[in-house]
DNA sequence: TATTGTTATACTCTATAACTATA
DNA sequence: TATAGTTATAGAGTATAACAATA
C-alpha cells in the first residue's frame, strides 16, 4: 500500500535531460559549437544586445565560466563583442549575422531530432506535453 | 519564419530536471540520505540481491563511485553486503528493513513535494503529461 | 586469463578569490 | 568605493588505471 505508482518525476526528468543534451552534442559538433556555445547563441537571440554580466545571469551560468566561450564565438565571427562607448568598462555583445544563421541552423537541426523523439507519442499527447513541460519549465526558472 | 516556435525539449527538460534534483536534496537531507543513496536504495528496491556490478550498471553509475555510498549506507545499517558463497568474489546486496522503511519514507516525502509542482496543471494534463513522461523515460533508458 | 571489488590517480567541470581598468 | 571583465586557484565530481583476491 506504500508502494510508489509512479517514478519519481526527477528519476525521469532528470536522465531524460541529460540523454537528450548527450544526443545532441554531436548535432552541434556539426555546426562548430559547444554546448556552451549554443546557449550563449540562443541568449542572445531575444534581445540586441547584452553586456556579459546580464547575458550569464540570463543564461545561469557564472560570468567568469562564458569567457572562454564568448573568445571562440568572437574568434569565429558569429558574435560582435565591443567596449560600450558610454561605460567602458562594460561590454557589448551581439550576434553577428553568420552567428543568427548559425544559430537557427544548429535549432533547426536540434528540434528535428527532438521531433523524431516526440513521435512516440500520440499527436495529442504531444500537444499536452510540451505545453505541460513549458508550463512547468517557466515555474522553475522564475524563481 | 524560421523563428523557433517552442523551447528545444532539452532546454526544458535539463533545468527542469536539475531544479526538481536541488529541491529534493534538503528532502534528502532530512532522511539522512545523499541523492547517491537515495538512487542505491531504489536500485535495490525491485530485486531481492544484487551483485556491486550489476547494481551499478542498473543506476548507471560506475562499478568504483557507489563503494563509498555502500560503505555508508552499510555502516548505517540501511543494506547488508556479504560475500557470495558461491563465488567469494562477488558480494551480494541487500536492503534492510531499516532501508526498505527509510526508502520507503523518503519517496513518499519527495514524491508529496512533486505533487505540489504538478498541481500547476490541471488533472487532465498532469496525467497525460505523467503517461508521456514515463513513455519518453523508458526510450532513452532501454538504449 | 578473466572478473569482482577496491584503491589510487588523473581529468573535467565549476565555483571562489584575486587582479585591472574604469567609474 | 564599487563594478565589468579577466585570470589564477581551488574544490567537487567523475572517469581511468592499477591492484589483490578469487575463479
Amino acid at each position: 500500500m506504500s508502494e510508489a505508482k509512479r517514478p519519481d518525476l526527477a528519476a525521469m526528468l532528470a536522465p531524460l535531460g541529460r540523454a537528450l543534451v548527450a544526443a545532441e552534442l554531436p548535432v552541434l559538433e556539426r555546426n562548430g559549437l559547444t554546448m556552451w556555445g549554443y546557449v550563449v547563441l540562443l541568449g542572445l537571440g531575444d534581445e540586441p544586445v547584452y553586456t556579459q554580466s546580464a547575458l550569464a545571469k540570463a543564461i545561469r551560468a557564472d560570468k567568469t565560466r562564458i569567457i572562454g566561450v564568448l573568445d571562440e564565438l568572437q574568434r569565429r565571427g558569429l558574435i560582435h563583442r565591443a567596449p560600450d562607448p558610454a561605460d567602458r568598462r562594460a561590454h557589448l555583445v551581439s550576434l553577428t549575422p553568420d552567428g543568427r544563421t548559425t544559430r537557427e541552423r544548429a535549432q533547426r537541426e536540434i528540434q528535428e531530432q527532438e521531433d523524431q523523439l516526440l513521435t512516440h507519442l500520440s499527436a495529442a499527447d504531444r500537444r499536452v506535453f510540451l505545453r505541460a513541460l513549458q508550463t512547468l519549465a517557466a515555474l522553475t526558472a522564475e524563481q
